[in-house]
DNA sequence: CATGAATGAGCCTTCATTCAT
DNA sequence: AATGAATGAAGGCTCATTCAT
């Protein structure tokens, strides 16, 4: 429990938007430390420090501050990945600095992204939120690419390689290797010599 | 009572493995169905034909059959891949058949497989369940390169490549590609060259 | 709080009809104490002796339970009612026994009666169980006076003439006539008089 | 803040009975609407343009802004049937003209007439208040018959009729003739009868 | 072995009301 | 006079789990 997040002070009269940020903030702590399931609306009003009611002025349920706090996280992980491709490269640096960025926030954000999984597997609303995320990745590719002059590829190759991003990083977040008995290393190297391969 | 009103007729008192099994069988459905959340542990005795008691007599709680069915369904799936492995056929037929094979069982169990990786995130027990579901899984993977007398790769990059497939199944079993207006069928083809390209 | 209803002992394994039995005399005492909207279904339950569960194991809400208040309550009355009828007496008498019980049973029924009339105008499925009830009444009444060898009127005044009865009896359980500073007595005697001329 | 959005326009300092009159007219319609406990004051303050704030500044709580509701009604109520009354007719257009008001307004205030029956059997305030409107009807008929030079009557008669009344015509607001398949225009004919014989 | 009535903690959500600005 | 963010008690309902039979 370092993470713990206490009461915080705010302002007794604060912005609409203050509070927001303030319940999305608990709440994306809460649903990464605890899961979808395993926290409730009380729990994050009360983490950001308000009442119950402050929550549903704000949200009109569970989901919806769910989907706020998934946006935020998204947001978060492309402006650190954009900022580093801007920064020109050679192909290595970048490709090891993309899986260095993505595992870092995966790592940070493993359970996040554990609930979210499940979510969009059930959700409709939750999956078209991923959609569009999704599609903003493959844009994002595809221009990287472009920008260094490499010849282009189907989508539905660059779609794979996402796939497989995500999917090393959460099992790299989890200790998946360590507690198989493989070097860490050696899984973040291959990870990062198929992006390499891949995107240019 | 004469209204009497069961899935199935069963034994009144059968022996305890067939009950186990009913319940593990009303439960795989459930969880497929509806998710480990959306699933009531009331609902899957009375789908299998029992009573709320009868479930606590054979299973501790719903994480304990959640594992046995999950169980079930990895044995299932590699008593057919198995089975394809040993027809001795070539290469590129053997890489088509495991896609075909893996994809078809996670879209019939995608819902089951969503709340698996939910679950490995937040709970120690399956995780411990789910690594020893994967090093079957890597150990199958080298000794068919063996048999197949192709040269030996690292164990992480197999384990790169298992988690590609898994991921990219999972997507196509949830319609992530038709949905982004990518065609499913090229990304089929990307996973089997993948496959093809990594295993001999 | 003279009619408190202190947790009545129960057998703790009961049949399910006299579980939902003690749930609905529980829930018929609050509702005529409390109103609808000032009775909880976890009071209800705790009234009868039960937990909050037990409630949602024989209603699947507020408003069933409240249904099956009323039904057992005009089914009472009406029982009264008839049995008075069969005892053939003089017209007199038994339009005096008439307006007896039905300002008896309105009077102590009097806060069932105002939720339900509440209800009646907002919920369907309340009205058309209301609508069922005042069908029976009608049928009762054209009965009654077919027995008496009276000649048959109009079921249109018939409803007036009960919708006279059951207004006046409920200002009567109310107090209205004392707080107005006129005679209960009067009042009583005007209805039996409009009851007399009405039926026979 | 350019997007105020207000149902009407409004002086954003009225006067204080400006204020409360707007209040009052938009919680009419809201309890008319969605009955008493089905409606909430931050709605009423909103509907009518202002803030929870500002509700409670002009009423205690939200009983106080019922009684007025109720009292704006009953007024409007009987200046219509006093100006009928005025107006000398002969005996039968009066009694047809008095149940046609009647019904108007119960018909088109039935959702307030609903609660507020079910507030006066549970709130001694609300029934003090409704017993005061009584008074004043019944000491209208009676006025009503002397000008008529018809013989004087006892009031309990007086009030069993008002009770008719008003019972016979919440049925009729509530379609409930016709619902039982009754003839609508029957039962207003037996009403129209009755406060013909007894008035006058 | 099996039953199934009962439990009760706990979640989501609402809404009358307050108070600092 | 008006605001509107915030409150928090309370209510409806669920469901994993128990235990007497």
């Amino acid at each position: 429990m370092t993470t713990r997040a206490t009461k915080t002070s705010r302002p007794l009269r604060g912005t609409p938007e203050g509070t927001r940020a303030r319940l999305v903030a608990a709440a994306t702590q809460a649903f990464n430390r605890s899961g979808y399931h395993g926290t409730d609306s009380n729990r994050i009003a009360q983490a950001a420090g308000y009442s119950p009611g402050t929550f549903y002025k704000h949200f009109t349920d569970k989901r919806e501050i769910f989907l706020a706090a998934f946006q935020d996280w998204v947001d978060e992980e492309w402006q650190a990945i954009e900022r580093e491709v801007l920064k020109a490269r050679d192909p290595e640096a970048l490709a090891r600095r993309i899986v260095e960025l993505t595992l870092k926030h995966h790592t940070r954000w493993r359970g996040l992204r554990a609930s979210m999984l499940g979510l969009v597997a059930r959700d409709p609303v939750v999956r078209r939120f991923h959609r569009a995320q999704r599609r903003r990745q493959l844009e994002m590719l595809a221009a990287l690419r472009q920008r260094r002059r490499a010849p282009p590829r189907p989508p539905e190759e660059d779609l794979v390689l996402l796939l497989t991003m995500e999917r090393t990083c959460d099992a790299l977040a989890l200790g998946e290797p360590r507690e198989l008995g493989l070097s860490r290393k050696a899984v973040v190297e291959a990870l990062r010599r198929a992006v390499r391969r891949h995107v240019f």
